[in-house]
DNA sequence: GTGCAAATGATCGTATACAATTTAGCCGTC
DNA sequence: GACGGCTAAATTGTATACGATCATTTGCAC
């Protein structure tokens, strides 16, 4: 299962500014689901998609495993992140630590253009919802991470705001790997009660709703452990 | 100014597994302040220094990069991070907002054993207090630091420790530009008061006092906005 | 046919080499 | 004497090369 062009090819000819565009193009991949969990990203394959030498494809895989959205193995390879159920618990429980404070800061400095921008992402989330097709699931899937990634840039914290991109998009890998639900951002609705009970200056009741929002999220997921099913179980139906 | 090898050297002749160890060591030389901010930390340099070629020099300096300890300005090179005004409390913003998260996180899953554990911390740093000299002012800046970092450990999840790995680091470089009094620690006692209330099993007042402790670290600094002195103000005495 | 051992291939770890960019020094002109 | 442009040195950006490690397969013995 390696790495298809389609899979990647999203930002290429852009300027090579160096391997950051490598980064970008492979993480947005990677939140966007169109790279699954597992998938072996070598050095050499990552180069040559992106006509660049194993340095820069290298280096890529090197910022991409600070972030945990891959795991390089000592003299094996790098393949983007599994993360384990242990992982999972983990990454939500840091979200339900951080969100609520992030919340706080942002509605204490909200401005209305700021609360009109969250209102437009709302929006979009929605019209992505309605449509259908890939590329509209996938844009949703994004959007509605960009919804807890605005609050952050609001607190105007940009410390708080790297943390949460980390979280967010580790969030995208668990629930590819444990999401039951088909629907992939069943709480959209919960987005704009939060930004509801922000407009009205309600913060304890935003934050309610927002711990209640990220419960939902990981209240879908089936954090059971497999153990690499496909040994025998697998087949021993 | 450039790193001098009494500033480095100091896991050097350990076995090279790769760029980790310089990245630890570089690390280690930036946290316990023996690199100032601002030094510049060409790879040639640090190559030099640490017996490797240039290629694992750049990489532990780009890992550090990630971490907001080394910052590295594209075709100039990279210097050890010197965190503005404004970075500096969002350092110290972010502290207050996630440490009493860990701080409750820690308390509730809490051992015996870890207790003593943290106890034995308290013991060594009061020791190191009492102390004189470079290597023990060092040691006590470190010790300072891993009592919130073992805090995190005790609270069982990684990516908050990881994250608490990245405050505490870049606290140091903050104090090292802006902290006022002599003494680097003042608030060896705040911790030992810490540990009482967790021991007692009084969450609130734990939290209380942790949220004291890190406004009491972040008063003793200066963080009026220098603008680079040295145009005019320094010598228009 | 099964199991182990050596050879093969692919991939990673690190070093070196070359191109591009910045920085510093030098000289001529104003 | 100060300013501006030019050349040279130093430093970074990227590519390539080579040695080391791991996975796989081939072959042989049992």
């Amino acid at each position: 299962m390696k790495p298809t062009a389609t899979a990647l090819q999203t930002a290429d000819d852009s300027a090579d500014t160096g391997a950051q565009q490598i980064r970008d193009a492979i993480r947005d991949a990677i939140v966007e689901r169109r790279l699954s969990p597992g998938t072996k990203l070598s050095e050499g394959d990552v180069g040559n998609l992106f006509n660049v030498s194993r340095t820069l494809a290298r280096a890529a895989l090197q910022a991409l495993s600070y972030e945990g959205l891959v795991s390089v193995e000592k003299n094996r390879g790098a393949f983007v992140a599994y993360p384990s159920p242990e992982e999972a618990r983990q990454i939500f429980a840091a979200r339900r630590l951080v969100e609520p404070g992030i919340l706080r800061e942002a509605a204490a400095r909200i401005k209305p253009s700021q609360i009109q921008h969250l209102r437009q992402l709302l929006l979009e989330e929605g019209r992505l919802i309605s449509e259908r097709g890939q590329t509209a699931r996938r844009a949703e899937i994004k959007a509605s991470g960009d919804f807890h990634l605005t609050l952050a840039s609001i607190s105007g914290n940009a410390i708080m705001q790297r943390f949460m991109d980390e979280l967010v998009a580790r969030s995208s890998l668990v629930i590819a790997l444990y999401g039951q639900s088909t629907i992939s951002s069943c709480g959209h609705s919960e987005h704009g009660d939060i930004v509801a009970a922000i407009e009205r200056n309600d913060l304890d009741e935003a934050c309610r709703l927002m711990l209640h929002h990220i419960a939902h999220i990981e209240a879908d997921l089936d954090l059971r452990e497999r153990k690499s099913v496909g040994l025998r179980e697998a087949f021993e139906i």
